[in-house]
DNA sequence: ACAAAAGTGTTGTTACTACACCCATGG
DNA sequence: CCATGGGTGTAGTAACAACACTTTTGT
């Protein structure tokens, strides 16, 4: 579960209370149930930490199988990357929190390298798809998209070009309101919406285009 | 597991003897045993249709856990994508043969709409990263390696634009060699190789690069 | 009037596609 | 010398980064 927080994109983790791993930093999860799909379960578990319905996207990560990556038994996980909108601020209980992905605590098992591969996963998909809804408040002023993406991709963006880029793929749009501006003043900024609320490719060929 | 054949991209499939889904078309494939990774598991049963010495390449494609996809029993599989070199011939079983991704036999389970999630998982990654050395045999000339990428593309590319991409990014180099002209006349073509026999992402960056 | 914040115009660059043209070989 | 296939040169284009400039607000 990764969402932008204070500027910096964060995962959501629990501390373990039990061996093994005592004390380290895990991501929410567990077993699967008979019949259940991989989503619902991890739906369901989820459900513990955070209300399922602030979750704007998830999507498989892959599934790790090393024999010792867990101490004490041989475990499959199939792992999930899910995203958050900015400003959402789910309940969760005492024993998680939220973590910036670039300063990790020391984590359980493999799961520091499954939050940095959904880290990644996360900064290839803004640069070609839509991903940005997921992680932006549902309207937005290019001032605060620019915030979402400098965190999420860790370099500095420029609102300038980000408006041109998302609006020429009609990735953004504008809703016709306008933010005041504040009490150091400056022009009103304009409110902008993701189009679409699902994930969708926006810049399927980096080359090797077809030909008409 | 996906080879160029014929000008077509193939994936090797599996006639079933057993019920469920007698006589449909499935992919090779078994069950995890203890103390087993998935990609150890995935060699081993490859190993009894293949020589695994010939797959250039193997990754994850995802884990599927739909409760009826399979009839009978309630099973999750993890597909991987594998692919092999034009022109190698693997000696293969009785039961199994080659079939044109884009006319697939009726397929047991989901495997039809895996066969189609690895084509389009290549497909993404012709464009952006070294795919093609997985595909291509290990020389060639640029003649070869258009048909290559037209047959894994499913659409018509230009061997003179597609030298110019890949000898940009550095991706494939002159061995120096030139393949003598066939009976009916012509220019001596130059051979080629890929400089890396590991994927490598090329071209990570769509849009939104990093300044600097 | 001035500072602050947002938005627009413009230029230069890069990576590509398309296509005309030139080169080397066999018959 | 000409057909054939391979390679090169070059013009046009789309997407983009950078930055100067203009607009709109608050004080």
């Amino acid at each position: 579960m990764l969402q932008v927080r204070d500027g910096a994109l964060q995962a959501l983790l629990w501390q373990r209370g039990r061996e093994p791993c005592r004390g380290a930093w895990a991501l929410p999860g567990g077993l699967l149930e008979q019949g259940e799909t991989l989503e619902e379960s991890i739906r369901r578990h989820l459900a513990a930490k955070v209300d399922v319905r602030e979750v704007s996207h998830l999507e498989q990560l892959g599934t790790y199988s090393e024999p010792d990556r867990d101490p004490t038994a041989w475990e499959l996980a199939t792992a999930y990357l899910g995203l958050v909108q900015l400003g959402l601020d789910p309940h969760i209980p005492d024993d998680t929190c939220w973590h910036p992905v670039d300063q990790l605590p020391p984590t359980a098992f493999d799961h520091g390298g499954i939050v940095l591969a959904g880290r990644d996963r996360l900064r290839g998909k803004l640069s070609y798809s839509n991903a940005g809804f997921a992680l932006a408040p549902s309207t937005f002023t290019l001032a605060e998209l620019r915030e979402v993406y400098v965190a999420a991709l860790g370099y500095e963006v420029s609102a300038t070009n980000l408006r041109r880029v998302l609006e020429r793929r009609a990735v953004i749009e504008p809703t016709g309101e306008r933010r005041p501006s504040g009490r150091a003043g400056g022009r009103p900024a304009e409110v902008f919406r993701f189009r679409e609320q699902r994930l969708a490719i926006t810049d399927p060929f980096a080359a090797l285009r077809p030909r008409r």
